[in-house]
DNA sequence: GTAATGATTGTTAAG
DNA sequence: CTTAACAATCATTAC
């Protein structure tokens, strides 16, 4: 409504920083993963459309500009021709996003399945050898691995232009 | 020598 | 709706 995206897009940048952990003790996180959750399977985040067509520009930028040593330089010349790009060149790059980001999902899956241990009450490694059979294995079936790859994906609806 | 930082946008999750 | 923060990358810097 009012706010629409103005006032977000005012500053998004310059916060992501101001998560810096006090505890110097050794901890090994690159900035914010320095939590280092207990989480064993936290999916990590998928790369947006812009990622993907970052991985690709890092190598022509570089390829192009050997003498580039900061990454910001590749993010800056990426945004400014990201932007530059008709919605018809960054399709593909979308397309390969949002298949990350159905792995992504199913990563979730697992990652909100949370072992909740049935069989203990409090104790869960107590008797861990006792009655420690296989018992996975319940759902997890058919899962069709759909690869898909339209071959014939035609572009159209590329802009017809002036 | 290790670890964080800088910069880009997008996307997702939480509030 | 809105905010916040993280996703890769790599040389450089700081302690």
């Amino acid at each position: 409504m009012k706010n629409g995206k103005g006032a977000v897009d005012d500053r998004v940048v310059g916060k992501r920083k101001a998560a810096l952990k006090p505890d110097s003790s050794s901890a090994k996180l690159s900035k914010k993963a320095r939590n280092a959750k207990k989480d064993p399977n936290k999916p990590k985040r998928p790369p947006s459309a812009f990622f993907v067509f970052l991985e690709e520009f890092r190598k022509t930028f570089k390829a192009e500009n050997p003498n580039v040593k900061a990454v910001s330089a590749v993010g800056k010349a990426g945004g400014a021709k990201w932007k530059s790009m008709t919605p018809a060149e960054k399709a593909p790059y979308e397309d390969k996003a949002a298949k990350k980001k159905a792995e992504y999902e199913k990563l979730m899956n697992a990652y909100n399945k949370k072992p909740t241990n049935p069989v203990n009450d409090k104790d869960e490694e107590s008797d861990k050898s006792k009655s420690e059979v296989h018992d996975e294995e319940d759902e997890a079936s058919g899962e069709e691995a759909h690869q898909e790859e339209e071959d014939d994906e035609d572009e159209d609806d590329e802009e017809d232009d002036d």
